[in-house]
RNA sequence: GCGGGUGUGGCGGAACAGGUAGACGCGCGGGUCUCAAAAACCCGUUCCUUUCCAGGAGUGUCGGUUCGAUCCCGACCACCCGCACCA
């Protein structure tokens, strides 16, 4: 028998494939549409395993709906524009257009080479004047919609990638790719007003009942809604009062202060004419806002001279201050502190001295004894100490200081969120251009679409290339003819990929968005992609989505109905004694027992095995998909990245794994290339055919539900299974025998087919079957195949198992008693004892309770 | 600190809906084939006791509910993830 052989094979049916057009999506079909989409790549140079996992679950759902009759588009694109192309330019002269597009092709093909099911006729690069001309275009719709406004603000700016980056791009306190420590700076820039739709996006979660809970919850989280009230102090000797934002209306009566952010607009105003209080407010802004610093900075604050009085009782007077750790863009930037029952009001009224007033008595204490120390009580109780609140519980407390407030015309209930709006500005050369003249006379002025990138950038210095090209900026306004200057920013790389799954529908509109592909297709029916986007991609295509569609632009709510976020793919890490890292293949194994010894390849020194990580070029453990195609196929990597664990989760490359993988190609092979050979017939050939067939369609419906509920390792071992089964099965020379065999294998190519799509043509080629697997239906299971006539039922007695019947299936709780203590075993077993209690679950168990 | 998740053999993991724990793969042990090795194939493989037959324990720990718990409830331990001065 020839050894099947992954490398001729394989591109042999990637080119029948393109031959015949296989994977081309059109609208219009009869068929109900599904749209499968994966997260597209971003063209670094190559692809590495953990990009090919992603790829082939979203072609094994793609495959498998196509087989079961849905039109289904499946489409590839880049999320090109971004920071490594200018640093490749930095660092190597080249234009980052040029190095982008030799990245793209590399790609495309090793893509390609991975044997995914893929439209490649819709592919979209987000760099390409087509696309983002497009995305200019709806930028100007937003801004003429107010969705779109420049404001001087505090940013996070990267001091090493020489940008400004958005609140969802600096975790804990550092750029999410530089890593760099942020620093707070005072720029004009660019917002989308994502804020709008607070609580569109919180409400619309609920709507998304295949989206995971995690991604829902951090989501929710990060939108932040918050009920309160809104409430203004009365300032002395001042015509405008004070506004703070709370949560807590019930402590009202245990404020001791007031204080506000020293980015408070009140703060300016005190400041102008008291240096003291200015240095304050200038020491606040050097603080870091690194983790560490946040978590040791001292509460501190400084009166600032003012005297508020309380809306409920004027005759309390509360000093200002202003504070460090009040922030201006939550809220109305002031706060009343209400040091018994807020730990941070309690540490600012200790360090500056403040009266300390319980007003809430935690349930059971002693209103005589009770008192707050150094921790604040923040639970639940009754009111005290707060004249018409006193004895009502915290919730109706709240309310009535609300409906109150409201009465005296002092404040009103609001909401509050988290959510800040979205800055999109980036000081790049390598973006999308924001399509804004800034005139003199008439001010920021649109430009129209597309505004091109020039291609004679110099990325030799840090900083924005665009900004410091001699000419592109200046123009003349399209208003008044004046001169005038472009806008230098470019718009966030995520502002390209929250709206690259529209385009997808109809990539060759004239449109923006063409709207008979667009209402056809959306909304992308499964998504699959990293949990690391959870807020950040996911959250503004989200927002994207519903602001095009208030724009007219599309008609859907959500952009993806279903997500999925699957685990990454890790790899050992090897390093020598001196920490030097090292690639996998300069290592060699050799077994000692039960474990393993590492040491180099060339020299045989030791190696030290590290902790299995993502991988990643500084520790130099990526495998390359291309590399393993080489050895055991594409589809053996296929199989093995979807096999050895959940897909939710993280999977360990190894070559043990790649290498079983590889065996069941080389076995799943075997039983087609020789069909009819098997094991001689001992029994009954009809009762083995019988058995085989209850087998095959067994599989299918395992098969095909493990598919469905995401469970592609399952599926694989139910392959495994069933492989086996076959392989046991008896030589064909019988007549039925023979059908049953012909019917598992013609089974078993179609259900392999979207895990080893290559491997599939070739049986199915090899069956004789005209026309490609590819093409061809999904296997159905009859269910009389698949139910069992006889049962096996354990018998338990008193809870352990003791034995087992055969029931008919379906048996009565008194057929089963009948077969249970007529069985001699287990009346064996209950000598001496007596039954108290039988318990049949029919089909499933017995249980015998006895003393 | 707040919110969420996970914990099963030597390893990755499986177990519908509270009903035979450990499917399938890896590794390991034994065997067939071979002069030999590799490959391939076959058998075995939770732990403890036991020649066999068999018995006992067992899904992070402790307790509870139940005829029966990996699954439900309570407390705890460990690890992972998100947010983090959000008033």
């Amino acid at each position: 028998m020839k050894r099947y052989d992954p490398r001729e094979v394989e591109p042999r049916w990637r080119a029948a494939w393109k031959a015949a057009d296989a994977f081309r999506a059109d609208a219009g079909s009869d068929k109900p549409k599904y749209y499968m989409l994966e997260m597209f790549p971003y063209p670094s140079g190559r692809l590495h395993v953990g990009h090919a996992r992603n790829y082939a679950m979203g072609d094994v759902i793609a495959r498998c709906k196509r087989a079961q009759g849905y039109n289904v588009l499946h489409p590839m694109g880049w999320d090109a524009f971004g920071l490594p192309a200018e640093n490749a330019a930095a660092e190597r002269g080249v234009d980052p257009a040029v190095w982008t597009e030799e990245n793209i092709s590399t790609m495309r093909a090793e893509l390609d080479g991975l044997g995914l099911g893929i439209d490649w006729s819709r592919e979209i690069t987000t760099c390409a004047p087509e696309y983002y001309g497009r995305q200019q275009s709806w930028f100007l719709q937003l801004w003429r919609r107010g969705l779109v406004y420049r404001r001087d603000g505090l940013v996070n700016w990267d001091p090493v990638d020489m940008t400004v980056l958005a609140n969802e791009q600096v975790i804990e306190g550092r750029g999410w790719r530089s890593g760099a420590l942020i620093e707070r700076r005072r720029r004009p820039q660019w917002f989308m007003r994502i804020t709008d739709y607070a609580e569109e996006l919180l409400a619309g979660l609920r709507s998304l009942p295949r989206w995971p809970d995690k991604v829902k919850l951090m989501q929710e989280n990060w939108i932040g809604k918050s009920a309160g009230l809104r409430i203004t102090f009365p300032l002395r000797g001042r015509d405008e009062g004070l506004t703070v934002f709370t949560t807590r209306p019930d402590t009202l009566f245990g404020a001791s202060f007031l204080a506000i952010s020293p980015e408070h607009p009140l703060a300016a105003v005190v400041a102008a004419t008291d240096p003291a209080i200015a240095a304050f407010i200038a020491e606040c802004r050097r603080g870091g806002v690194s983790e560490a610093e946040i978590e040791q900075a001292e509460k501190k604050g400084v009166d600032i001279g003012l005297t508020a009085a309380h809306p409920f009782d004027p005759s309390i007077e509360l000093p200002v201050y202003i504070a460090n750790f009040v922030l201006l863009d939550y809220g109305e930037g002031a706060i009343f502190g209400c040091p018994a029952h807020d730990q941070r009001d309690l540490d600012f009224a200790r360090k500056y001295d403040l009266p300390v007033r319980p007003v809430v008595l935690p349930p059971g204490a002693d209103p005589a004894l009770f008192h707050v120390e150094q921790e604040a009580w923040t639970g639940p109780g009754t009111l005290m100490n707060s004249e018409f609140l006193d004895g009502l519980q915290v919730e109706t407390a709240k309310e009535a200081a609300i409906d109150r407030a409201r009465s005296l015309g002092a404040g009103e209930r609001v909401l509050a969120y988290r959510l800040r709006d979205w800055g999109v500005s980036r000081q790049r050369g390598w973006g999308c251009p924001i399509p804004i003249i800034h005139c003199q006379a008439c001010g920021p002025v649109e430009a129209s679409p597309p505004v091109l990138l020039p291609r004679d950038l110099d990325f030799s210095r840090p900083g924005n290339a665009l900004e410091r090209h001699p000419t592109w900026k200046l123009v003349t306004c399209p208003e008044c003819g004046g001169k005038a200057e472009r806008e230098t920013d470019t718009l966030d790389t995520f502002v390209d990929s929250a709206w690259y799954f529209a385009r997808f529908a109809d990539p060759w509109a004239a449109e923006t968005i063409g709207r008979a592909g667009a209402d056809y297709w959306l909304p992308v029916d499964q998504y699959i992609g990293g949990i690391e986007h959870a807020v950040l991609h996911l959250l503004y295509s989200r927002f994207v989505t519903k602001a095009l569609r208030d724009a007219g632009l599309m008609d859907v709510d959500e952009p993806f109905a279903g997500l999925f976020t699957q685990g990454m793919v890790t790899h050992e890490t090897y390093r020598r004694q001196n920490g030097e890292w090292l690639e996998p293949s300069e290592v060699t194994f050799r077994q000692e027992g039960a474990g393993r010894r590492a040491v180099l390849r060339a020299t045989g020194e030791p190696v030290i095995i590290g902790e299995a990580e993502k991988m990643s070029k500084s520790k130099r453990n990526v495998v390359a998909p291309a590399d393993i195609a080489g050895v055991y196929g594409v589809d053996a990597a296929r199989l093995f990245v979807l096999s050895d664990s959940p897909p939710e989760r993280d999977v360990q490359w190894t070559t043990a794994g790649v290498e079983g993988a590889s065996r069941l190609v080389n076995r799943i092979w075997g039983a087609f290339s020789q069909p009819a050979a098997g094991p001689p017939i001992e029994g009954d050939p009809a009762k083995e055919a019988l058995a085989l067939r209850r087998s095959s369609h067994r599989t299918v419906k395992a098969v095909t539900e493990a598919i469905e509920a995401f469970r592609f390792n399952s599926a694989v071992a139910r392959i495994h299974e069933f492989v086996a089964v076959l392989r046991g099965a008896g030589e064909a020379s019988h007549r039925e025998l023979a059908a049953a065999r012909r019917e598992a294998l013609s089974i078993l190519a179609r259900v392999i087919a979207p895990f080893a799509p290559h491997l599939a043509e070739e049986c199915w080629s090899k069956l004789g079957e005209a026309g490609l697997v590819a093409h061809a239906p999904w296997p159905e299971f009859d269910p009389a195949l698949v139910e069992e006539a006889e049962r096996v039922l354990p018998v338990q007695i008193n809870g352990k198992r003791r034995g087992e019947i055969k029931a008919p299936a379906g048996a009565s709780q008194s057929a089963v008693e009948d077969i249970v203590f007529r069985d001699p075993e287990i009346a064996r077993r209950l000598e001496g004892l007596t039954i108290k209690k039988v318990i049949v679950v029919p089909d499933r168990i017995v249980n015998l309770v006895a003393a």
